[in-house]
DNA sequence: GTGAAAGCGCTAACAC
DNA sequence: GTGTTAGCGCTTTCAC
């Protein structure tokens, strides 16, 4: 069995407190009998266990993290920016794929409450009412990343996805665009269903340009979806000449589909995504893109969390909106 | 505070071992005792600590993974088969991201060993004196996947690497190459580097075809790199008619450094890759790759690792070696 | 069938 | 400065 702290005290013929002590760098230990502690952590290869550590101090510097795919492309990139601050704070992720299992979703949070785990992160916005429960119940700080959900007593930290969406549809209205389409995600989630549909409505409304159903098509942010729907688009008589799509997987599909057909981007469609995520490079023509600081949310998520643990008053928390903004690549030109 | 077993065990009047039977279903309880003890749970809203569990047991239930990029499309597919796979058995996992950082490594692997994990998974090869040494002491069981490290103590999920790249090679000389071109990995990397690069010089020689030095470059397994090694090639008088990159990441920068010279692919070059991953189907044209069963090694891996940890004997453990197969896709065509 | 009590490995009063 | 000891929340002999 691995040695404790017993036998360590045992070896340097001191107290476990002592021990203890210079395990936690307390100061009021004499040099020479930190000096045979240490000596005999080393010579035992002694390593104290979080276990029974985290029992004591009812603190385990674990955070529960729910993602709802780490697979792609805009949650991998997140994910690695929170477990990199995480880890830089000395908190460790346990780690959830929920792949819109909701059954594996309730486990975890289970999980995460027998782990007595400090706080929680979760990266979705599709809560049920069985989910919402559990988790008002959990009594552990909680802070969504990249969404917000409608309960303003949740804090958040997002981009202003409204804005985002206006600003993405300006742009092919600027580019001389008038018939632009829009390829968005799960109407039933506020953030990244309905906001960037608004936002891409009244950028239209804004410019008087008339928002023709048929250009108009939801799906799941998928690269398939993507492309089955723009499929769908170039059906159309008097199809788009550009179209904004809600993320940038979907906007891959689009461009996917869009030469699949025999035509081009951006010379017979031009297309702008959202996410700003490391497809945006890796395709041809690279995409444009209304980025998210997603390393900064991760970044941002992670240290408003820890914040929220070491707060005893539990002081009301703001949500924290970060920047967007447009990287012109080569997936949209200037029409008419 | 969250309820503790002994609060249960007030409420329902019985004595905390009675909750524990209950808790860990056994028999010898009579059915209204254990309905008053699950109702007093239900009311209190008790969930056992893990915390409290593993001390006494000896077992967290608790899976380190280190991860080398959590971002690229291999790994993370093989994470979430991992985790999938994990979270069906019962276990958690601690994740790690290192990102060629070897004090994070080490770090992660002292945090692993104080959180008593039952055991570990580790996705690469590049192990130093220190990592390798502190592995030895750890005690804990350990799995490589989709890599083997020399020591032939460690045991690893992985495919025949060596025939793999013969293969692909071998494709590439049946459509009637001749000048076939390599992008490589890391050459201290056994399983990835070495192997493939000894594949596919074998499969050159069992055709007679001439090694080109000029046609071999070795990369770090990334877009970007793939990306600035194929323009090296295209430089070369007698260039190539065909590569084989060891990643689809490798691959996909050669196909754009190709396109962005104004040639094209499969006409100008034909590119197999290596991996299966996503990314195979995402690009235009659509990438031959060389796939590995990336789900079902992510589920092996953890399948052997549980065995290893519920075994007391600690037999010993031969490696498991998946079949690899080639899916032929639009990015190679006949030559001449 | 059920309960009392010891102990898992550690921290933190409290005493000296 | 250092050591004794009482828990942290649970499981598990061992008695009844």
């Amino acid at each position: 069995m691995a040695p404790k702290i017993k036998d360590v005290a045992k070896k340097a013929g001191v107290s476990v407190t002592t021990v203890s002590r210079v395990l936690n760098g307390e100061k009021y230990v004499k040099d020479d009998l930190k000096d045979r502690v240490k000596r005999a952590i080393d010579e035992l290869g002694y390593t104290p266990s979080h276990i029974a550590r985290s029992l004591v101090r009812k603190k385990t510097n674990l955070i529960g993290v729910i993602v709802p795919d780490v697979t792609s492309s805009f949650y991998s990139t997140i994910l690695s920016s929170i477990e990199k601050t995480a880890s830089m704070n000395e908190y460790n992720l346990l780690v959830c794929n929920i792949i819109e299992d909701i059954d594996k979703e309730l486990k975890y949070l289970n999980v995460f409450k027998e782990m007595r785990v400090d706080g929680i992160i979760i990266m979705h916005e599709k809560l049920n009412d069985e989910i919402r429960d559990m988790i008002h119940k959990l009594g552990i700080p909680i802070i969504f990343s990249s969404v917000k959900p409608t309960e303003q007593a949740f804090v958040s930290v997002i981009i202003d996805d409204y804005t985002a969406a206006y600003d993405a549809t300006r742009y092919l209205i600027e580019l001389g665009h008038e018939r632009i389409g829009f390829i968005g995600g799960d109407m039933r989630d506020v953030t990244s269903g309905q906001n960037r549909y608004i936002g891409y409505c009244r950028a239209m409304a804004d410019s008087s340009l008339p928002l023709v159903d048929e250009h108009v098509r939801f799906g799941d942010y998928k690269t398939q979806s993507g492309y089955d729907l723009i499929r769908e688009l170039l059906a159309c008589d008097n199809r788009p000449t550009a179209v904004f799509a809600v993320s940038d997987d979907m906007a891959v599909g689009a461009m996917n589909a869009v030469r699949d057909q025999g035509l081009a981007v951006p010379d017979d469609l031009s297309i702008v995504g959202f996410d700003g995520s490391q497809l945006t490079e890796l395709v041809r023509p690279r995409l444009t893109s209304m980025e998210q600081p997603i390393q900064e949310m991760g970044k941002v998520t992670v240290e408003v969390l820890i914040d929220m643990i070491m707060d005893q008053e539990d002081a009301p928390r703001q949500d924290v909106v970060l920047r967007h903004h447009l990287v012109v690549r080569d997936s949209c030109r200037q029409h008419g």
